[in-house]
RNA sequence: GUGGUUGUAGCUCAGUUGGUUAGAGCGCUGGAUUGUGGUUCCAGAGGUCGCCGGUUCGAUCCCGGUCUUCCACCCCA
C-alpha cells in the first residue's frame, strides 16, 4: 500500500483528549440549561436528499453545500450531448442526490413534517451535531463545526422568543463569556423597504444595512444602488437608519411615523414591543439591544430575528437564530410556525480558550492512579481499585511497571490529582500511601478513608 | 466563488543573496536519582526545508502547479 500522508481535508480538525474535556464541557452545560427549559434531545443523519437542503439557503447557501457523489455507474444514464453542455447545475442532479446538512433547522422541518404523528405541538427539541459548510476557512470558521440547536415549533407565541432569549442569557452566563444579544424583526424591515417603494428588494436591503456598522453608511448607500435600489429610496432610508433613543422610543417612532402605512411594518412593531414587555420582566445578565440594522441571511426567517456576539473578541457571531413563519410549508405542512436559535461550540470554544475562560478542573478526568510495583502488588491495587470505582471517584492503575518517575510523570502530564502508592509495606499493614499532585504531600491511610477524602 | 498570505524537528521559530555535514528554545528518550513528578545537570534521538514538476552542473532557496494555513471580500456558528 502507498504511503499517505497523514492529514485531514481543509478546514477540519481532530480533538486531541484535553481539547474534547474542554468541549464536552460546553456541551454539558449548553445541554443541561437546554433541558432545564423542557427541551427534548433529537438526531438526524449527517446527510439529506438534496432536495431538502436546496432552496433553503438563498443563492449563497446552496453554493456552500456539500454533495455526496452518487453510487454506481451514474454516468451511464447521461447522454453524451448532456455531457458535451458541460452544464454543470443540470449535471449535478445526475452525479449526486443526496448532501451532508448545512444546518440543524431544515432537517428539523423535515423531520418535523416526517414525523407529524409521533409528535406533540408545540414541539420543543434540542439538537447538538455537527454541520458542513463548503465555505473557505478562516479562524473560527471552519467546513465541519457543531451547532447546538433549540427550536419551538407549533406555537405562534412571543413567549418562546423571550424564552429563548433567557436560554442565551443562561447559557453564556454560565459559560461565564461576555455577550451582547441584538433582535430585530423581519416584518419592521420588510415594512421599511415597503414604505420606500422597495418592496421587492426586501433581501439586498436587509444584507446591505446589516454591514452599516462595519462598512459605513456611505459603501451601504453605494451597495444598494448597485442592487438596483431607486435614490429616492436610499434617500429615504437614512432617517430611519439614523434612529436614536431607546427601545421604546424607536418603537413608537417607526410605529407612529416611519411605518404608519405599512400593516406589515406595524405588526413586526408590535411583535417588538410585546417581546421587549416579557424581557422587561425577566432577571437577565445582559439586556438585548433592539438593532434596526441586523439583518441575518437565512432566506427563511420571518419575525424576530437575533444574534449573539463577544464583546471581549472578534470572531463572528456565536449564536444565531430567529422565527420562520413557514420552513415546514415546502415539505407540506402549511402554517407552522416555529422560531429557534443555534449556539456555535466551536466558536465558543475558540472564545474561551483564548479568554481563558475554562475552569481548571475541566483538565483532568482521573483523580487517583495507582502506581505499579510489579505482579503481586497489582493484584493487590486492582480490588482496591475496584471499591474505589464503585464510590465513584474516577481511577487507574499504571499498566505497566516501570521506573517510578515515569509513572508520576504521566500523573503529572496527565493532571491526576492524586496517586496512590502500595507496596510491599502498605500491604501489610492495609495501608495506601496518598500523594496530593499539587502540594506534594503525602499521607498513609486507610482505604475508607481514602474514599471519604476523594469523594 | 474572487484577491492575497503561509508552510523548515512533535511545538514555536531562526537561517541559507542557489554550493559539501540546515540551527535554537521548548518537548521527547536515557542517565545523575532502582518508593515519590513538576527544579537542576549530563547525554541522545528526531528533518527527502508541505507535495509534484520546471530552470540549473547543482534547488530548502528561483519559476509553475497543487495541497494547507491565515486574511479581506462574500456569507455565517
Amino acid at each position: 500500500m502507498a504511503k499517505n500522508e497523514a492529514s485531514v481535508p481543509k478546514g477540519t480538525r481532530d480533538f486531541l483528549p484535553g481539547e474534547m474535556v474542554k468541549r464536552n464541557y460546553i456541551f454539558k452545560i449548553i445541554r443541561t440549561v437546554f433541558e432545564h427549559f423542557g427541551y427534548l434531545p433529537i438526531e438526524t443523519p449527517a446527510m439529506e436528499q438534496v432536495s431538502t437542503l436546496t432552496g433553503k439557503y438563498g443563492e449563497e447557501g446552496d453554493r456552500l453545500l456539500f454533495r455526496i457523489l452518487n453510487s454506481g455507474n451514474f454516468l451511464g444514464d447521461i447522454s453524451d450531448d448532456e455531457i458535451l453542455e458541460r452544464n454543470v447545475n443540470k449535471l449535478k442532479s445526475f452525479l449526486s442526490d443526496k448532501g451532508l446538512r448545512y444546518d440543524l433547522t431544515v432537517p428539523f422541518a423535515r423531520f418535523v413534517v416526517q414525523h407529524l404523528n409521533e409528535i406533540t405541538f408545540p414541539f420543543k427539541r434540542y439538537q447538538i451535531q455537527p454541520v458542513w459548510r463548503a465555505d473557505r476557512p478562516q479562524k473560527g470558521r471552519y467546513r465541519e463545526f457543531f451547532q447546538c440547536d433549540v427550536d419551538v415549533i407549533g406555537s405562534n407565541s412571543l413567549l418562546n422568543e423571550a424564552e429563548q432569549i433567557q436560554i442565551i442569557d443562561e447559557i453564556f452566563k454560565k459559560l461565564g463569556i461576555k455577550i451582547l444579544i441584538r433582535i430585530n424583526n423581519r416584518k419592521i424591515l420588510s415594512g421599511i423597504a415597503e414604505v420606500i417603494g422597495e418592496a421587492d428588494k426586501i433581501i439586498p436591503i436587509t444584507i446591505a444595512i446589516d454591514k452599516l456598522d462595519k462598512i459605513g453608511p456611505h459603501k451601504v448607500n453605494e451597495e444598494l444602488a448597485v442592487k438596483g435600489v431607486s435614490e429616492k429610496a436610499i434617500h429615504e432610508l437614512q432617517p430611519i437608519l439614523d434612529l436614536t433613543g431607546s427601545v421604546g422610543e424607536k418603537l413608537n417612532e417607526l410605529e407612529k411615523k416611519i411605518l404608519l402605512r405599512s400593516g406589515i411594518g406595524r405588526k413586526g412593531v408590535d411583535e417588538m414591543k410585546k417581546l421587549f414587555g416579557y424581557l422587561k420582566t425577566f432577571d437577565l445578565e445582559v439586556d438585548p439591544i433592539f438593532d434596526l440594522t441586523l439583518a441575518r441571511g437565512l432566506d427563511y426567517y420571518t419575525g424576530t430575528i437575533i444574534e449573539v456576539n463577544s464583546t471581549e473578541m472578534k470572531i463572528g457571531s456565536l449564536c444565531g437564530g430567529g422565527r420562520y413563519d413557514d420552513l415546514t410549508g415546502v415539505f407540506g405542512l402549511k402554517d407552522v410556525s416555529g422560531i429557534g436559535v443555534s449556539f456555535g461550540a466551536d466558536r465558543i470554544y475558540d472564545v474561551m480558550e483564548k479568554m481563558g475562560k475554562f475552569p481548571e478542573d475541566t483538565t483532568s478526568t482521573t483523580t487517583l492512579m495507582f502506581v505499579n510495583f510489579g505482579e503481586k502488588e497489582e493484584i493487590h491495587c486492582l480490588s482496591l481499585l475496584a471499591e474505589i470505582r464503585k464510590s465513584g471517584i474516577n481511577a487507574e492503575l499504571f499498566p505497566d511497571k516501570v521506573r517510578l518517575k515515569k509513572q508520576m510523570n504521566y500523573a503529572n502530564k496527565k493532571n491526576v490529582e492524586y496517586v496512590a502508592l502500595v507496596g510491599e509495606d502498605e500491604m501489610k499493614n492495609r495501608l495506601i500511601t496518598l500523594k496530593n499532585m499539587k502540594t506534594g504531600d503525602h499521607e498513609k491511610i486507610k482505604l475508607k478513608e481514602l474514599i471519604e477524602k476523594l469523594s
